[in-house]
DNA sequence: AGGGTTATATACCTGATAGTACATTTGTAA
DNA sequence: TTACAAATGTACTATCAGGTATATAACCCT
């Protein structure tokens, strides 16, 4: 069984970069969401024919996907390492202030794909709709359990309910991407974040 | 000069009724959004055919705009009857527990029209959007307004910025929206809802 | 140099899209 | 009863949607 290269060698290689091609898919998905945003929007961004995007990326809810997966992987994506934080305020913290900087970050679309890039759509976007409605649950579920372990780790009140705590936060970084789509600054957003962090159980 | 008839009775009556078709409209609107609504969406649940959508709304886009002004004017609408509640902090709770009510309602598409009818789009809704995002501006400085004139009125701390707290209860409203329309309960809403007036600063 | 293999560009396909022309129906007013 | 006005249903248009067939071009290995 001889190893599988990932870059096959055999063959007229490829004339472009499929990450940069994804990372222009991502930003006019982002900016148009998944039923806005035509074939011919997206071969214009990435520079390439169809042919080329389908034997790419198989097709538009496969490519959509993939830009997700890249959106979330992507150095200033601030969710995953937030939870890291060492106690739960922190982990509030960095959410907010991170979603306030990264929504209204100037360099990419305001808002956050995850919440508007199927919010209400056709029937023909339903998948693609119910796979960010799972990123967004499981987001919110993974803070959940953050805050369940800071309540074990005692630097969350033991009275605090990690559950509405989750939803609670969840909520305000949401409305923080409505927001930024609305054209909030990344200031303005600070002062959202500031204003809930003020009521944030702590420690004690 | 004679009195211009609002249902002129000249010529063949038109044979359905306008506010339900547009109230069937809106429904569709609200749930598939304005790029994800299909003229043919329209019409079948409007129960019409094309030309009489066109003879009596103009076309996709007056249809849109009409829907929503009936969206804002409905029973239902609790933003207005909200801000004209005696205190700063019964303004925030009729908004609060108003929102989650309506959003959640099972018997309408979960969230808000004003907020996911034209998130992200195509050019086409280009105007939708800006109409849409107008709105929640407007409706943000309506809440601003309501806020300054409770402070001169005593029953909201001098301190309070009543920008930022605008702000941030209309990030929580549009949070909100998303929640619901992730599925959330009225329940679970109402919860959020309450976090969030636990933190409400209050007269004295 | 030639065969195998993959990517590319052009041109095309089918079905859906927003919007309309036209002939017909249904009512009012004289 | 006839003239007029407006609404209706059918059928149509032009354009665009997502997706593909095909011929050609570029590369590796032998």
């Amino acid at each position: 069984m001889t190893a599988v290269s990932c870059t096959p060698t055999i063959g007229r290689p490829r004339a472009f970069d499929m990450d940069a091609a994804l990372e222009k898919a991502l930003e006019v998905f982002w900016r148009k969401g998944y039923d806005g945003t035509s074939l011919t929007d997206l071969t214009e961004a990435m520079g390439i024919n169809k042919p080329s995007l389908y034997a790419a990326f198989g097709n538009k809810e496969q490519l959509f996907l993939k830009a997700i997966e890249l959106y979330e992987s992507r150095p200033c994506a601030f969710f995953i390492p937030a939870l890291e934080k060492p106690t739960a305020y922190q982990v509030a913290e960095h959410l907010l202030y991170g979603a306030a900087m990264n929504m209204a970050d100037k360099n990419n679309p305001q808002g956050c794909v995850i919440i508007q890039g199927a919010l209400s759509c056709s029937e023909a976007a339903a998948a693609v709709k119910e796979a960010l409605m799972n990123r967004r649950v499981d987001g919110e579920h993974k803070l959940r359990q953050r805050f369940e372990q800071a309540k074990q780790a005692g630097d969350l009140p033991e009275h605090v309910d990690a559950e509405v705590l989750a939803r609670y936060l969840g909520t305000v970084l949401q409305g923080m991407a409505i927001q930024a789509n609305n054209g909030a600054s990344a200031d303005q957003l600070r002062q959202v974040a500031e204003m809930t962090l003020l009521a944030f159980p702590r420690a004690g």
